[in-house]
DNA sequence: GATGAAATATACCGGGGGTAGATAAATTCA
DNA sequence: TGAATTTATCTACCCCCGGTATATTTCATC
């Protein structure tokens, strides 16, 4: 969580000695910073205004809308990722570590809402339905890797199922979260517990046979 | 699956008594025919011209592109639940009756693709997350009703969360089937295992306790 | 100082959704 | 019969956005 940088300058021309020109960190810095402040629909426009530059430089420095899309959402699941695993860390009971890594989503979600949205959204605008699949690409392998361990599961035929899973989470957790965001009917500890019940026990519940 | 109709006039003026004038279910069902055709990429004013209308003509009837995203979206989300009812209907075992809904999930998705990522995709633009999530709703409440009585759902607190779980189940589907249309790695019998696995069972699996 | 390199700005293009105002045909009525 | 009205549509435009070709400014070097 670093301080949000300045914008350094707007002048043209070779940087003096000691200055330090705009680069792609500085321009994803206060993208971030303007879609915290004003939203998810801002424009790249915007975006260059906030960086004190125009709108060739973000093509520049990050290269495009969905160059920036996908900054921003690697530095948001990084985040997420890091928060995640803190959560989770140490508990035996995998229900327990279910709930805790739901609940860690959950609290990522209502910190960076609008960030959220932007990255999923694909910007506000341009969106193939690519865009959100591309924000899930980069947390569906390690997240795979965590399900085929608690399921345990050994054969290829098992291991082979724990792509597809990870995708079905990240997806359940995302329209789960968009419905949320948007109802706002009940706590995030009673959200947090429903879905733990569904992602754990699954339709069946506690049913013994089948 | 009607025939879809040919554009009738492009001429303005009152039309005469015999004709019938362009209207909602016209443009609809072209825009259909054109997406189904050109992918789901497709601009309202290709959609117009497939009607043999103007841009303004769509504005008139249906009302702006999220409304042709919405009417579409409806007419799809109808036939789809069709078919899941029937091949849900009259399976006594739950689980079989979760695989025949997913395994229906992902041949209406094949057949229909480019309308589904039309749908789902806000057609190609203009965005917000919230698009999806009203292609989402649209099943929503029925797939709570569903799923609270195959849960077996009694006392308020369990009720309650059908909806999220509705919603949860639906975001699954959707980015596995994203997921699943561009990497196609697998069968389609295969993935639907995979998913009622998941779905049934819960991360959990066939462990007895807890 | 001239030359070149680095960093950025200006100004434009094309496309998409949305809309105001003009237009054309058929019915209705003096 | 011919004007007014109603209905249905088209033409032309606006604005915003992402993307890009070209000009410009500043510093370092010779």
């Amino acid at each position: 969580m670093s301080m949000p940088l300045e914008p350094r300058r707007r002048r043209p021309g070779r940087p003096s000695a000691g200055e330090t020109p705009v680069d792609r960190a500085t321009v994803l810095e206060c993208a971030e910073r303007l879609i915290r402040r004003e939203g998810p629909t801002v424009s790249l426009e915007a975006i260059a205004a906030e960086a004190g530059v125009t709108k060739p430089i973000v093509y520049h420095h990050v290269g495009g809308k969905d160059a920036v899309v996908e900054g921003l959402a690697w530095r948001l699941n990084e985040r997420h990722a890091d928060a995640a695993r803190d959560a989770v860390a140490g508990r035996r009971d995998p229900a327990a570590a279910i709930r805790a890594f739901v609940d860690a989503y959950l609290d990522g979600l209502e910190r960076d809402r609008n960030l959220y949205l932007y990255v999923t959204g694909g910007g506000g605008s341009g969106g193939d339905p690519e865009s959100v699949l591309r924000f899930a690409d980069q947390s569906a392998a390690g997240l795979a890797e965590r399900l085929a361990q608690l399921r345990g599961a050994r054969t290829k035929k098992q291991r082979a199922a724990a792509l597809p899973w990870a995708y079905g989470v990240i997806g359940m957790l995302h329209f789960v979260a968009l419905w949320w965001l948007r109802t706002a009917d009940r706590s995030r500890a009673e959200l947090a517990e429903q879905l733990t019940d569904l992602l754990w026990t699954g339709l069946r519940g506690n049913r013994s046979s089948r």
